[in-house]
RNA sequence: GGGUCGGUGGCAGAGUGGACAAUUGCACGUGGCUGUAAACCACGCGGCCUUGCGCCUACGGGGGUUCGAAUCCCUCCCGGCCCA
């Protein structure tokens, strides 16, 4: 017990900001980062891509005012990126940021990014196989869960809902796919020891507040060339497919260009998706008793100062 | 003014005498997530409670037929189209 708490304090600081989309949150990272010489790691799921600027909502150079910032066009947006892959990559740069005497700002609003990071959640070392996935996919989400019962019955039953079953073929996939290249059970789900002590800052706002924004940004982004955007991607050999998997911004403007759909229809629908990804954002960190909501940048400051001078 | 088709839950839209509190889609709500996470998936969605295959109020309003009506008849109101 001794030996963990030593070791949880000797670790190094990670600040983290998180909160819904087009709360502001990168903003308040630059601003934060300026003041205590820090450096940005966007914790952002599309932001990886290249290219995917406007419609991800990623910062522009100007806005980043000089500001290091890591991870973000790191990716090709025709390839799939991972988790796993942003997992390692942002300790790597932590870890540089750390060496380099400086602070890290884990900047984001994917939280499956965020807690792979900050909880050192381990992730089975197996990658993600294309040809195995191509296969499965022609199963009913019940055979696939069939499947998993022979080969993992305590997999299968964990995943299983109320009815028995497990519908979701995706991760009846992933689950298989772990099993099938290991040839062992899945394995528990475990975190590693924190690798840093964080401070988790969100940025607290009312929904109608956060709406009213979602929408301006929207009709903002629009005028400033978002759609022109799709279109340069799909020109580039983007496949509307591919598009559809990126969701929100990129399916729905694809499904326009296609004329699957009118102006206006896009422009509702996204709002509506937007608004949907809002609250599952807020699910994930609303029940993390770790984060401190804050309403404005000195909050945070003051935050961040004492977190940083206590020890 | 005459004819005709239609008015169903937040919206679209099935149902056209009993098994209908009403298929389905959208919206909305709640929740899940072990290398796609802006993805993917589940559940709820008239009201009430003693949660029962329970009770109440409901398919534009009113009246009627019937053991029984969202469904049939009459009438009124509203909307689309056609003729004047």
């Amino acid at each position: 017990m001794t030996r963990l708490k030593t070791k949880i304090e000797s670790q190094k600081k990670l600040i983290a900001i998180v909160g819904p989309t087009s709360s502001g949150k990168s903003d308040l990272g630059v601003f934060l980062a300026k003041q205590f010489q820090g450096e940005v790691i966007s914790a952002d799921s599309r932001q990886v891509y290249r290219g995917l600027d406007i419609g991800a909502g990623k910062i522009t150079k100007k806005e980043q005012k000089g500001v290091p910032h890591h991870l973000l066009d790191i990716a090709s947006p025709k390839q799939t990126f991972s988790v796993a892959r942003y997992q390692k990559l942002a300790n790597k740069a932590i870890q540089t940021i750390q060496q380099r005497g400086n602070t890290p700002f884990l900047v984001g609003g994917s939280p499956f990014y965020v807690y792979t990071v900050c909880d050192g959640l381990i992730l089975p070392e197996v990658k993600p196989n294309a040809v195995l996935r191509a296969r499965l996919e022609k199963y009913s989400a019940q055979e696939l869960h069939e499947m998993l019962k022979e080969l993992d019955p305590v997999r299968a039953h964990s995943l299983q809902d109320s009815s028995g079953q497990d519908k979701n073929k995706r991760r009846l996939t992933r689950a298989l796919e772990i099993v099938l290249e290991t040839g062992k059970p899945v394995p528990p789900f475990c975190s590693s020891l924190p690798l840093f002590s964080a401070l988790f800052i969100g940025i607290d706002m009312l929904r109608e507040t956060l709406l009213n924004r979602v929408h301006s940004r929207l009709i903002k982004r629009v005028r400033g060339g978002m759609v022109a955007e799709v279109k340069k991607l799909h020109k580039e050999g983007l496949s509307w497919k591919r598009m559809e998997e990126l969701g929100l911004e990129y399916r729905w403007m694809s499904r326009f260009l296609r004329n699957k759909i009118s102006k206006e229809q896009m422009l509702l629908k996204l709002e509506q998706d937007t608004m949907r990804f809002v609250k599952r954002q807020l699910g994930w960190f609303t029940k993390d008793k770790r984060v401190h909501w804050v309403s404005n940048k000195n909050e945070a400051s003051c935050l961040v100062a004492s977190f940083l001078l206590n020890q």
